[in-house]
DNA sequence: CATCCAATCTGCATCGATTGCAGATTGACA
DNA sequence: TGTCAATCTGCAATCGATGCAGATTGGATG
């Protein structure tokens, strides 16, 4: 994702409006936690600004996605994380805590894929599941 | 995923009870599409058993999951799909028709995934975007 | 075969995440 | 400063999934 400013100039050049809602929450991106949900984002925009709506986060985050600045990830359970790290990369989810973390995989090309049958891959995401250094070793996987 | 008959032996096995329901649900898994949602099953069962309850397929597919007779994957988007393969592979997801396939990957060690710091991976598990051979050439990925 | 009871089924209410919509508000340019 | 499309907010609605309660029923037992 580019920085706050970056962000404001696009804007303004696409002709789109440079909000204070915005311009906090493309600031919180850019510092804030890696791999925020859109509920979490709006906790803590709400801290500087109460009353921003929980719709306008929903609705920037999809802009920003829209316009390749983040990109959704799922996790198969619960609510959709943003990630605003845009180079090519993959996910460690821990399956404890459930936290997130960006890795790197080389060696791609080595992969043999069967049976293709004419599919026409363009991309692959990897999601390795789990423990992170600080829950190896805790209890048996568990409900939220 | 066993055969309808070996279910319902493990589930005797178990004192749990082998009713009409689960015996329809066994075998529609058993010999309908690849990769159904729980609304489609529902449909199908449906055809077959005007009245069983949505609730019931759901009931069903999850208590199937916890005996690690099928798996429940995320598509990230819509929702969830079951897949009664449950042997180790991957996934190929076309982008347009929204299909799934199932894809055997080899050569999984010989990649470096960096930084691990720590983290412990027990599984990982690859989609691969693209388009099936059908929709190879295609316009434009659209929304459903 | 009749009885019994826990397991199961159904139908409905509810939930969490997300989106649709309408009316009020406000950047940004003339 | 005025104008107006872009945006924001608040609320209703959607969608997939789950919780719950009361009715039903496998299947073991006498």
């Amino acid at each position: 994702m580019r920085s706050p400013t970056e962000l404001a100039e696009r804007l303004r050049a696409d002709g789109l409006k440079v909000t204070p809602q915005r311009q906090l929450l493309f600031r919180l991106l850019a510092d804030g936690a890696e791999h925020p949900t859109a509920d979490s984002l709006y906790e803590q925009a709400s801290a500087e600004m109460p009353g921003i709506s929980l719709r306008t986060v929903y609705t920037t985050l999809t802009d920003l996605t829209d316009m390749g600045e983040v990109t959704a990830i799922s996790l198969g359970q619960g609510p959709m994380r943003f990630d605003t790290n845009t180079e090519h990369h993959h996910h460690l989810v821990c399956e404890h805590c459930n936290s997130v973390r960006d890795v790197y995989v080389e060696g791609f090309e080595s992969l043999t894929v069967e049976p293709l049958d004419g599919f026409e891959p363009t991309d692959a995401s990897i999601v390795f599941g789990g423990r992170c250094a600080s829950c190896v070793g805790a209890p048996v996987p568990q409900a939220p």
